[in-house]
DNA sequence: TTTCGATGAATGAACTGTTCATTCATTATT
DNA sequence: AATAATGAATGAACAGTTCATTCATCGAAA
């Protein structure tokens, strides 16, 4: 049996690997430009793959060989290209944080009515690219489970300020006579749960189904 | 150290439980049919924590130690009540499954237009004392980890015709011009995601809440 | 062209810490 | 005496991580 074994020849290190041969580094195979760009390839294949098994199954009920399985890697690999699971899951709540926040910048700057912003919100929530980003923040947001560090980038961003930034549509929507009347926050609420409750959809392959559905959502709001 | 002593000897409890003592009491113990009736309060008040926790987190997510402590038991009595963590599971799942059929029985026989009828239905999903029963079966229909005697319940019994119990209604509204045009069973498969959104959601507690949220989600069907 | 050696990506079995369902010796209650 | 209840202890399974090994690719030498 096993017990020992032994060389464990090169210790690892992140920057650099090997040296050891003559003349320090006189020879590199593939230059770096491209070696790096297929680090970077094969990253984005793991955590496209990572992004979908978490979003839907959060960080605890996702193993990491279920992203592996998805990914089409071997269990081990991913610790190549990530040095742990908190920071696989970590790196993906940054890059949907970056995702939302480009993606809801626009929304103020964009003319039209209330109803046409909130549309537009809409079908940005629903957007295939986007949903499991905004599955992500939301789990980060709604359960215990996710690492500290996680819950640190989430405070700092600007993201619960979502319902802040979405609160003044709402209510010039009512007060031009454009949406139902009632308590905005209950209107809100209500309506992010029901998004949250879409998101979770597995989309059936239609071409404009999602944007069928905001419409048949919008009629919660709008007055027709 | 710790933190707690004593032992926490009367498990509150809504209702009530021990009827402690007594004069006749203390000459004869207590009469087979009071210990019965002592046994199965004990398994009410079990099954009440479980099915919260259960249908919030699913089986795989829920520790024995967190229905306890939800119960305000200790770890190991539920033992004595039920002889594994399953099938207390599929216990709940079979509760779940009479309610949801005796509930629905009835949405037929209700005299009013689709809408009406759909109406009723909703606040039926909606109600805090049928929402959870409700996420335990969807729970048990959508994901894989519940216990195969759990899903062979669900077969038998009349769960998913629920589908087909509403599709005549919403054709029937639409028929008549009550509802909204458009494939019905995409109406329908878009105001399910919803109202499972809309039962994840912990209610705040104002009286008719979820009476408000189902006229809301009302108008994404029917015409005004 | 073929062969060789070097490199590091990729694998997956083994290791290991942790979690958690279940048990049981003990205590409290009637 | 008998039953209900506790909560610490158990142990098996699970899942994150490691690492010895294999594989594929490439530059260079023959």
């Amino acid at each position: 049996m096993t017990v020992l074994a032994a060389p464990c020849p090169q210790p690892y290190n992140g920057v650099n690997t090997y040296v050891m041969n003559g003349v320090e580094a006189a020879v590199s195979p593939l230059n770096d430009h491209q070696l790096e760009q297929i680090h970077e390839e094969r990253k984005r294949q793991i955590k496209k793959a990572a992004l979908k098994v978490f979003a839907l199954h959060g960080i605890a009920g996702t193993k990491i060989s279920s992203i592996a399985a998805a990914a089409g890697i071997s269990q081990g690999l991913s610790y190549r290209y990530f040095s742990s699971k908190e920071e696989l899951y970590t790196e993906l709540v940054q890059d949907a944080l970056d995702e939302a926040e480009s993606a809801m910048g626009h929304i103020h700057e964009l003319p039209g009515t209330p109803a046409e912003q909130i549309r537009a919100f809409t079908c940005l929530m629903l957007d295939p690219d986007n949903r499991l980003s905004f599955l992500l923040i939301r789990q980060v947001q709604i359960s215990e489970e996710a690492p500290e560090a996680a819950k640190r980038l989430i405070e700092q961003h600007p993201p619960e300020k979502t319902i802040e930034r979405l609160m003044p549509i709402f209510i010039k929507g009512q007060k031009e006579g454009e949406f139902y009347e009632g308590e905005p926050a209950q209107l809100l609420l209500c309506y992010f749960s029901v998004i949250t409750g879409l998101m979770l959809q597995e989309s059936p392959y239609v071409e404009d189904f999602w944007i069928r559905q905001a419409d048949v959502l919008m009629r919660m709001i709008k007055k027709p």
